[in-house]
Parts: C-alpha cells; structure tokens; sequence
DNA sequence: ACTAAATAGTTTGGCATCGAACTAAAAGGA
DNA sequence: TCCTTTTAGTTCGATGCCAAACTATTTAGT
C-alpha cells in the first residue's frame, strides 16, 4: 500500500489542521458579525478602513489572494447592502474605484465592537505568547506558498 | 475610531495568514490530484483507506467536522466517479454503509503518487522541526474551537 | 405499547472560491 | 498610426460549505 514518510504525514497533519481551523474560525466569527456580513464582506470593510486611499477591485483581490472574479462577487454584496459604491476611475476607463459610504464605515465599526470583546475567549485555547509564536512560521510558510503559486 | 487591542490584532492575524494558507494549500494539493479529484474527496478516500471498518456518512461527517449535507454532497460525487458505493445498513434502516470500490482504491493509490513526492517542496519554505513545533499548538486551537462550538 | 425525542440522510438556498471565456480599454512595439 | 499584448472587470459553471427544513427510522420514556 502506498504510504507516506513520517515528514510528508507531518505536512499532511499540517494542512489539515489548518483547513479545519480555518473552517471553524470563520464559522465562528461570521456568527458575531452584523447585518448579515460574511468574512469575506467585511474583511473588505475593514481594509477600506484601515488603508485610506484608492482601492480599485484588482488591487483589492490582489491584496485578498483570491480571484478577480470572487472580488466582483464579493464587492456586488456589499453594494446591494449599500456600504460601498463603485465608481468610474476619471484616470482610466476600464478600472473602477471602490468608495466605502457612510453606512459602510457604520457597518464596520459595528461589526468591529460585536466581534473584538469576544476574539479574547480564544485565549482559553492558546494563550498570546503561544500565539504570538505561531505568527512567524505561519506567515512564512504564507509567503512561500504565495510565491511558489 | 474603533481598533483591537494588540492581543486581538494579533489573533486577527493569526486567523487571517491561516484562512490563506488554507486556501492556497489546498488549490496547491488540488492541482496535483488526477481524475479531477478534489481535496475533500480525496481526504474521505484515504480515510476509508486508512481506517478500514464499517463508515456511515454521517460518521464521515463527524471525522471531517462537516454538516451531513456536505457530506452528502461529496459522497455523490464520488459515486458518480465509480469511486464508493452506497449501501443499506443491514442494522438499521435510517443508515448507509460507505464502500469503497476497486477504482476507489486505486484512485486513492494514483492520487498519493502523484501528490506524496511533491509535499517535500514545502521544506523550503519549513523546516521538519518547524512543522513538528506548530502542529501541537494548531491541535489545542483546532480542539478547542471544535468543543466550543 | 405508544408517543416523543433523537438520529440518518437528503434537499434547498445562499455565499465563497476557482478557472476559463469574454469585453473593453490601455500600453507597447514596429 | 496600427496591430498585438496586457490589464480591469464581469460572467458562467463547478465545488465546498453551512443552516434550515423535511422524511424516515430508531430510541427512550412513561
């Protein structure tokens, strides 16, 4: 029967950790948000915020790592929920510029203040030194795979 | 302005490099599957593999930590590919019984091949040590956010 | 034994994601 | 200038995932 090396079973555990937390953390904190909003919505929300400045679709999806067309989909929801508008860029007719509205940065701080309090139950799992370690390797690890695409 | 303490900047962080890690892990280990298998079915594949014994969907669902109606739908596909088959449960009439088919085995055999040899690229970015240092603390994250569901 | 509650599976509707095909506009090169 | 290539966005078809509603069957409690 194939099988796998002791190291290739260790990525393999790896991974599928990974995926799983990935899935349940999500899970978890879409259940704390606002006004309907996914993660993906309002990691958007968030950005805007965060990084003024003008943010065209592409380069949002390129921030994100997904698809052009996931952030078409994406940006469609948060403007039919009326958070953000998209607008012609005057500089260059195929790119668009994407405006966070008043509700917009309302709905973020919202769904900030509902979400922050309860981020630190997770400490009951992983205390912040143990998370703080994680950090590094998880991000190389995210920008080997990234680069190597 | 509403922000995050440092220790819930740093959880956000966390959540955010692994929902990327997981999405650019599995398109990775996708592209090396063949039969246009993708992870979630390959990964119930290799458990009906691994762990010989008596497999219900809803057991299936348990062990991957999803709802019964993915499984469900995953299941199907695999049937639909000649890979399972699904079997009343001589025992009790609500269940199913999972096969795994000869084409099933061998698909999973096929699918290690091909992807196996390819999981040592990511020493580059990893080293064994480092990979064996961030499963325990991923495992405490990944329990926890499973019993506090 | 009967009824109520739990369990197995399916189906539906919604969101995220990808890859690929397609349109429009800008940039580059000869 | 004209043609080719690149870039921005959208759309389409799959897949995965969830929550919720629904059927059938089994268990449990009285």
């Amino acid at each position: 029967m194939q099988t796998l090396t002791p190291k290739q079973q260790a990525l393999f555990t790896l991974f599928n950790e990974i995926g799983i937390i990935s899935q349940l953390s999500s899970a978890r904190f879409e259940r704390m948000l606002p006004h309907g909003l996914t993660v993906a919505q309002f990691s958007v929300l968030n950005h805007l915020v965060r990084l003024e400045g003008d943010w065209s679709p592409a380069r949002l999806a390129a921030a994100f790592q997904v698809t052009k067309g996931t952030m078409t989909s994406t940006l469609q929801r948060l403007v039919a929920k009326g958070f953000i508008s998209l607008e012609p860029d005057p500089a260059d007719g195929r790119a668009k510029r994407v405006v966070l509205t008043v509700a917009g940065r309302l709905a973020r701080e919202t769904a900030l203040s509902a979400a922050g309090p309860r981020l630190g139950d997770l400490n009951a799992a992983l205390s912040p030194s143990e998370i703080e370690a994680l950090i590094p390797s998880l991000q190389k690890l995210r920008v080997w795979l990234d680069i190597n695409r």
